[in-house]
DNA sequence: GTCTATATCGAGATAGAC
DNA sequence: GTCTATCTCGATATAGAC
């Protein structure tokens, strides 16, 4: 198997995703994806056929990631509250990067809503794989109506958190927010005494 | 003064708002706003020096038109708590074009955070007037502590339910969140027991 | 004021040498 | 596999006729 163009595919990859995310797909060049990794232009359509087709192995990389990062955190943390608490941990942990360029899989899916829908699909099934994780640890924990709700409205309060962070340019409201979202996590779902 | 030149400026500065918030902005064309408009591309710089003032213009009208939307509601209820929740119900009233596009301040200000932070200041002020009257209506009530922070959360809300509803293509789950919020502002806000 | 014609640039994509 | 050179297209922007 080709290593050397294997290697390569992977860093453009790699260089590509980063690129997309601080200045966004369209605002992305072939240019500044080329000077990143430090090949020609030309080079890339031996590993890829299109722009799209950058973005697609982009995509499908990071849900890769994803997923390992979730089955990472199930190895580490044993109580499955104590891993929703880390998936809101995730704001603070990229506090940073999401002050300057908001969550990278939100404001991807936001800015492809805008031009092309089937690109978009493939980009929500990143929220899919956090929303099925958050429901499976929302039934280990006991909780057995409207799981999936829950799980939408957690990715929903830490996307607006992300969002405002980014427009505001205010990481004191993200850390404020967080400990909000953790103690409400607490109050409504991991202790509910209603 | 020029009346018919004037004209034809707002209804370019309309066309460009439309076309910028269903289709981006750096994705949308002179092509795109002329024959929208229905003028040639050559007629756009007599009346604005280049794209980024378009944007500009756009921005400034949308902010008087929140204002003005604003003024209004400050009249239609006299209730500062009926107000909030008119505000929430924002997206309820828009929910097809929020499902279709998006909160049409939030993802300018993603889109711009991505490429140029002097234009997102701007773009930004659309939320501070939100946020200024939330903050109002709150000290009516007769909420004295975190009124800020209590509005930012309100808009921190209504952005992560925009932004999953687009993400989702899910109109459903605007519906639900909407009620959920609601009955928040019910409990934490207006009718606080504790 | 509005138009047509054009200048200039940078984008994605291709061809072919090495 | 990677490169250089080039094609084609569409974008913003300008010049100048009407």
């Amino acid at each position: 198997m080709g290593n050397k163009g294997e290697a390569l595919r992977q860093r453009v990859i790699a260089a590509a995703g980063e690129l997309f995310y601080q200045q966004g797909y369209e605002n992305t060049s072939f240019r500044d994806i080329a000077s990143a990794v430090g090949i020609s232009r030309g080079n890339f359509y031996y590993h890829f056929k299109s722009k799209d087709d950058i973005l697609h192995a982009v995509i499908d990389t990071r849900i890769a990631g994803i997923k390992a990062t979730l089955a990472e955190w199930d190895k580490k943390f044993t109580d499955p509250g104590q891993r929703l608490h880390h998936y809101v941990d995730i704001l603070l942990h990229n506090q940073d990067n999401i002050t300057s360029y908001g969550c990278p899989v939100g404001s991807l899916c936001t800015e492809l809503a805008k031009y092309d829908h089937s690109i978009l699909t493939d980009a929500n099934k990143m929220f899919v794989v956090f929303r099925d994780w958050l429901v499976a640890q929302l039934k280990l924990i006991g909780v057995n109506n409207n799981t999936h709700r829950i799980a939408m409205h957690l990715i929903s309060r830490v996307q607006g958190i992300a969002m405002v962070t980014n427009a505001f340019d205010d990481k004191l409201f993200l850390q404020q927010e967080v400990k909000q979202l953790k103690q409400w996590l607490d109050d409504e779902i991991l202790k509910p005494s209603h």
